[in-house]
DNA sequence: TCCTTATATGCGCATATATTCATATATACA
DNA sequence: TGTATATATGAATATATGCGCATATAAGGA
């Protein structure tokens, strides 16, 4: 039985248990990566579709580094992926559950 | 017809639409109220049961003082809410919708 | 009223974060 | 090979954040 599999079973007998400290860092990486107004702009455009770079920097009107710089954050945690073609990369969500958690909490707040 | 109701209308017609900024700013502040490990794992204790400051505190090794400052957050948020007993304050949530995302999240992290 | 217990708060420190500028890298193409 | 375009990166700066100490406040009981 791997050590895994007994993380989740006590985890999940018992919900006043402590958190372990992985999960406890995953999971507030996760919120980090949506807690910041510039990623959760830039995560809600590439909800509907691929862009470029300097698409997202001019749609959002943010200078070309600092796009950069989020989008290899949301790159490191794998919140984000793209595509060559030629010198443009195409940026596209990579993480449904991250997108729904954006979407859920979006329209939480729209309709309050 | 509201404001409101127009902002949602126009957020609903077409998702490529920028957020608003007080979306913008409400989904950042429910992000980050969820972003920080020492604030998840006290709203992850309130998920089962109501708790004391000091209970807190004691179960979750930390000084009173951090509690009280990350629960004041918290309370402004409106994310929990406190009954008095004598010179106890009881605290448990108040926002069913942010401890389902949590939940969620924790689930999530658990089972990968 | 005085004392005890529980909680809140102001301030300061250390650290983390977001943004910008300047520059480096990489690819395509003449 | 040289140039243009797209993107990435490093350093610097300004701001935000989390925590702890010391202390204030508040309620209950002797």
């Amino acid at each position: 039985m791997s050590e895994d599999k007994n993380k989740r079973e006590d985890q999940e007998k018992n919900h006043v248990n402590e958190l372990d400290e992985e999960t406890l860092f995953v999971v507030s990486q996760t919120f980090k990566a949506l807690s910041d107004p510039t990623r959760i702009r830039i995560l809600h455009l590439l909800c509907e579709q691929e862009m470029s770079v300097n698409q997202i920097a001019d749609t959002l009107e943010l200078r070309q580094s600092t796009v950069s710089h989020q989008l290899r954050f949301l790159k490191n945690l794998r919140l984000v992926k793209y595509r060559r073609a030629g010198t443009t990369l195409f940026y596209s969500h990579d993480d449904e559950h991250v997108i729904d958690l954006l979407q859920q909490t979006i329209n939480h707040a729209l309709h309050h």
